[in-house]
RNA sequence: GGCCCGUUGGUCUAGCGGUUAGGACGCCUCCCUUUCACGGAGGAGAUCACGGGUUCGAUUCCCGUACGGGUCACCA
């Protein structure tokens, strides 16, 4: 039998790294055994839908670089692929009646207050939270019927069983078992005449030829709900992969608190989406032995559920940036040149540094000088790229690190200065050394530049290139780390050398 | 609180009865070198949560305990 797997998000919030790892392993999962992988949004709950949202997970996804076979926006052999279409077809009916007949489910009448007072006489005295019958599950016909009469809008139940050992597969833990008399009876279908997830989600992965289900392991308490269901049906259940969640630094769920969680921030934030794919598909996944760097098509290729670990992972930024340094310093300078300038337009990508929470005045002014250089001398902007590529770590980086390529008058950095331009005897006759052989050229090669400034080293008989390559870079870029001098300075070629050299003069002490 | 799941250096992990417990991030040192970074070579860091078994032998198997996580909606 070929591999179906289904991807069910809910369209209730921007998703996350953790909804998108979730999409990764059902990608891998399924490439690998030549599969399908459906996208079907689960839209029951009006009351949360998020406008946009769904657009959203479908973004995150593509850009992840997941491929789907069918969904909302591509359609397939089961559409629509969004539970809110079905509902409106009369899907679900059929379904719900059967159970209804079979006994399997019933009409209850509980108000939502009944219910809040029912929670609290629980919690009082200690007894398991749930519907274990309340007042409906054994109703007589002729109470159901007055109810009904009186015009009362009623949910409908699963009669969970009684004194039954049920039993999920977890591809991950095994044999998970949960005594029946401690599962209380689910809601499958609302008083809005909606189904919950419980009924849909199974009803569909049923008619949707599910062969697996990968979801969060925070369903893995409702999995014996989801496995009745099928066994009153009749159905062959799916095999249930629980993947663990993942953690922040301290401990606790992902959330907000631990800065991005969404998936597209990251985009904003300059991480390239193999490097990001890459790194959360090995939080909770392993490939045996020592392989990290994978490309989407080494991980498929390689991709396994005995790979899937049963325990939560802690989701390590620093780590990410170091993969994603990884995968920027792979890059082609012509692929470089495409991911930069994508990125530098991209209407996000300010937003996101202009924010609040992610404020970062230097980005947004070096994303800027990027942008406008792109427009007005892209020659220039593909040899200025190279140069700090294997110095940043996000493509947001590269503002910041190439911004003194651009401006007319560099920042200076005040402890450079103080170091190189302040007692410093022959740094003035340096200046003049370079301006004088700068003076009236168009352009230099870098192997000019090295014989430029080793000729001053020579005639000062200075032992090292240091006292002159160091000033000189300041005098150049402002700062005392950046690129080698020479490359730099032919990139940056005469003019703008000469004029940055003058001013530099102005400062020496 | 009930139920369920988990537990290898700070973090991600390899391991699947016998290993000097391997790798990666981070940290430190050194090398390369015109700085930073990259790259290279080393280093510190794990009584494999703890206590019992099983076994000739347990990180690996079983049972408890502790700790952590998940879940207990007419939300998914």
């Amino acid at each position: 039998m070929s591999v179906r797997v289904r991807y069910a998000p809910s369209p209730t919030g921007s998703p996350h790294v953790g909804n998108i790892r979730t999409a990764l392993f059902c990608h891998f999962f399924a490439r690998h055994h030549d599969g399908v992988m459906f996208v079907r949004i689960e839209d029951t709950d009006r009351a949360r839908t998020v406008p946009g949202v769904e657009q959203e997970i479908l973004e995150s996804i593509r850009w992840a670089g997941i491929e789907w076979q069918e969904g909302p926006d591509k359609g397939g052999p089961f559409a629509p692929y969004k539970q809110s279409e079905r509902q409106e077809q009369g899907i679900y009916q059929p379904y719900i009646d059967e159970l209804l007949n079979s006994g399997n489910a019933y009409k209850a009448f509980d108000t939502p207050e009944e219910l809040d007072e029912m929670r609290q006489y629980q919690q009082i005295n200690k007894k398991p939270f749930g519907y274990f019958g309340g007042a409906w599950r054994d109703a007589t016909p002729a109470l159901v019927g007055e109810a009904e009469a009186s015009g009362k809008k009623p949910v409908i139940r699963l009669r969970m069983p009684r004194g039954k050992m049920l039993v999920v597969n977890d591809a991950i833990r095994g044999r998970v078992e949960f005594e029946s008399d401690l599962v209380d009876d689910p809601v499958l279908i609302k008083a809005d005449g909606m189904p919950t997830y419980h009924f849909a989600a199974m009803v569909d992965d049923h008619l949707m030829g599910t062969t697996h289900v990968i979801r969060g392991e925070e369903w893995i308490s409702s999995a014996p709900k989801h496995v009745w269901l099928f066994e009153a049906f009749g159905w062959e259940p799916p095999v249930f992969v629980h993947v663990p969640v993942i953690k922040g630094k301290d401990g606790a769920k992902l959330s907000k608190r631990h800065g991005d969680t969404k998936m597209l921030d990251y985009r904003a934030a300059g991480y390239l989406p193999g490097a990001l794919a890459n790194f959360i598909t090995l939080i909770g996944w392993s490939p045996g032995g020592d392989r990290e760097i994978m490309s989407m098509e080494e991980i498929a290729s390689c991709f396994k559920l005995e790979g899937l670990q049963p325990s939560p992972g802690v989701f390590d930024a620093d780590k990410l940036k170091w993969m994603n340094g990884n995968y920027i310093r792979a890059l082609t300078p012509e692929q470089l040149i495409s991911e930069v300038s994508g990125y530098v337009t991209n209407s996000e990508v300010a937003a996101y540094f202009g924010s609040e929470d992610h404020g970062d005045p230097l980005a947004v002014e070096g994303l800027a000088l990027l942008k406008s250089a792109f427009e007005s001398n892209p020659a220039y902007v593909g040899r200025v790229l190279p140069l700090e590529q294997e110095r940043v770590t996000t493509l947001a980086e590269f503002g910041p690190a190439c911004a003194f390529f651009f401006v007319d008058e560099v920042t200076f950095d005040e402890k450079a200065v103080e170091k190189w331009f302040v007692g410093q005897g022959h740094v003035e006759a340096l200046f003049n050394h370079l301006i004088a052989g700068l003076d009236g050229r168009s352009s230099i090669s870098l192997e000019e530049c090295r014989a430029l400034v080793q000729q001053f080293v020579d005639q000062e008989g200075l032992e090292k290139l240091g006292p002159a390559v160091h000033p000189a870079r300041v005098a150049l870029t402002g700062k005392t780390a950046g690129p080698g001098l020479f490359e730099l300075m032919e990139v940056l070629g005469p003019a703008r050398m000469l004029s940055r050299l003058q001013r530099a003069k102005g400062m020496i002490r």
